[in-house]
DNA sequence: TCCATGACATCCA
DNA sequence: CTGGATGCCATGG
């Protein structure tokens, strides 16, 4: 296997491993501090294929709406819900509420990585 | 190698 | 707001 396309999904790890508590980012987001914004659909995957739930914090990873699109992988439907609640975000609808005031961007706050 | 799918994003009707 | 179509990259059959 390429070790080099390997690191992409490594890289998201990292990141959303960054992400602090009562924090939540898109996938967009994590692709584009990357330098891949077009690659959101590979930051998904890379969830799904995250072995250490308890090191990575997927819950924290939404889309760019602020919907919770992902959380009909997680065991609950609402377990996903539940933990960003247990953070102090608001969940509607599977919506964050006040999203834009939980949203962590990692190029804002971590700074562009170049 | 080609085709289909996916926890996305963006555009257009 | 909702739905369809397109683009991007990676994985699997």
């Amino acid at each position: 296997m390429d070790n080099d396309k390997a690191h992409f999904f490594d890289r998201v790890y990292e990141v959303v491993k960054q992400v602090p508590f009562g924090r939540v980012t898109s996938y967009g987001a994590i692709a584009n501090y990357l330098g891949a914004a077009k690659s959101a659909r590979v930051v998904g995957w890379a969830m799904n294929n995250v072995s250490d739930r308890e090191t990575v914090p997927a819950h924290r990873v939404v889309n760019r709406n602020g919907l919770l699109t992902g959380k009909h992988h997680f065991e609950g439907t609402l377990l996903m819900q539940q933990l960003l609640e247990n953070e102090g975000i608001m969940v509607k609808n599977d919506q964050i509420l006040n999203f834009k005031k939980h949203f962590w961007d990692p190029l804002k706050e971590l700074g562009e990585p170049f």
